[in-house]
Order: structure tokens, then sequence, then C-alpha cells
DNA sequence: CTTTCATTTCAAGCTATCTTGAAATAAACT
DNA sequence: AGTTTATTTCAAGATAGCTTGAAATGAAAG
């Protein structure tokens, strides 16, 4: 991943509705949901949450696929990926701080509880 | 952290400027740069750069402290740490595809070459 | 106590982003 | 063809963020 791209997933990040709709499509991952279930969970008109849609698309943080009337967002887990990525390696060089605070390089299990930090 | 200091982390990350600053003060880890190192580094005035570092540093992504005339930057690997930290586990519900995405997740030297992805 | 150096703060203008509601598109059904 | 449902696009106005250069602060040195 590249400067301009991090740059704009970041600017997508940088926004609570976004970051709400980016939740609730990881919860409903790999199905996805439509836009009208996305703007019904976040609380945004259809209008808004378009705009907030096409921005997460955009920057590729989520597929966009029609399904007969309905449209269907995904959250693209690769993209979250590549954008760890990103601040681990272009932006810390892998400092081993960094990996340390978040609870890696200590164990394999994903979400043992208690074990980060 | 919390959902309003991630934002705010993320919209620092979101900008040419300040990232550069922040790839300069990784390098320049733990000792930091003084404000005048950065503005050379990325080629911003003194003023332009002051009001970037005010941001990174008002989202806790880095230090400063005053050195006699100077004020010295340090990144802040835990803000950092804790920010992909955010992305992991609260954003992503610690998906084992983001984390495999990352390189993380099958070994754990944190920057053997070849071995990430 | 004035000068010098490093940095910040301020004010102005500019650009980008967000919100809202109305109108347009797209697909299915009658 | 016309209607309904789902979603996007558009235009307008509001808010936030960026850049610039000048003025202000803070700290040391003569």
């Amino acid at each position: 991943m590249q400067e301009p791209r991090a740059i704009a997933a970041f600017s997508s990040l940088a926004n609570q509705t976004r970051l709400r709709m980016l939740k609730a499509l990881v919860v409903a991952a790999p199905d996805g949901m439509t836009a009208g279930a996305v703007s019904e969970a976040v609380g945004a008109s259809p209008s808004r949450a378009s705009f907030h849609l096409a921005k997460l698309a955009d920057t590729g943080l989520v597929s966009a696929r029609r399904q007969a009337r309905e449209i269907i967002y995904a959250i693209d887990f690769a993209a979250m990926g590549a954008l760890v990525a990103f601040i681990l390696q272009d932006c810390c060089s892998n400092h081993a701080a960094v990996r340390a605070c978040c609870g890696l390089d200590e164990g394999q299990s994903p979400a043992k509880p208690g074990s980060q930090r």
C-alpha cells in the first residue's frame, strides 16, 4: 500500500459515521449488508449513508455489489490488514514497541482475553 | 483507546505532511527531533510545521518537551501501538484475516525480512 | 535589558468535507 | 407503461482543516 492510498484510508476512518459503518460491516462479514441496513444501523439518512459508503468503497476498505434492487456492502479484511501493515511497516519501521503494544509477538491466539498489553 | 481519540489519531495520519513527520520521528526515535529539524526534514515552514506538530501532539501520537530554546518532539510508540490495537480489536473484532494480512500470527520476529505477507 | 534564536500564535483566505432535502437512476412488480 | 422500492446524485449551505506571512512568546546570551 502506497502513501496516497493509506492517507485516503486514514481519512475514511477519521469519521464517526464511517467508523460505525465499518464496525457494523465487520459484524456482518463476510456476507455484508445492504446500503439500507447500514443506513439504519448507524442512524443516518439514506443519502448520508450513501455518501459515506461511497467514501469507504473509494478507498477500498469495503466492496460494493448489486444484488437485484439492493446494493450490498462488505468489509474488505485484506484492505484493513494492508492498512495495519502500512502503519506497522511503512510508518513505524516494524518497531518492536509498536507491535508489543497491540498484543502481538507473544502468542498466536487472536482474541485471548487479558493477554494483550 | 476510545473512539473519539482513535478518530483524532486517524485524522492526524490522514495528511501527507504529518505522515512524513511521523516517519522522520520514527527514524529519530527514541531521542526525538527539534521542531526546526522536523520542519526541515519535511520541507515545511516553521509555522506550518508547528501547526502539524501540534496536531500530532494533541492526539498523543507524539510527545513534546522543551529543552532550553528548542522543543523536542518524539514519537510515542505506545500510542501508535494502541491505535493499531484499536483497528485490530475495536474495528475488526480481532478478525483473523486482518491479522494474517499484516504478517502476524505466523512467527514472532518483528522484522524478519521476507517473512511478512 | 536588549538582542538573538527557536517556536508558536494569530488572522486571513482558500479548499475540502459534511449535511440536508429534492430529484434522478435502477431494478422488480403489476 | 406505470408503480413501488432501493439507492445514488445533485445543489446549497455549513463546518472544519490547510497554508501563508506577520506578530507574539520563551529562553538564552551579550
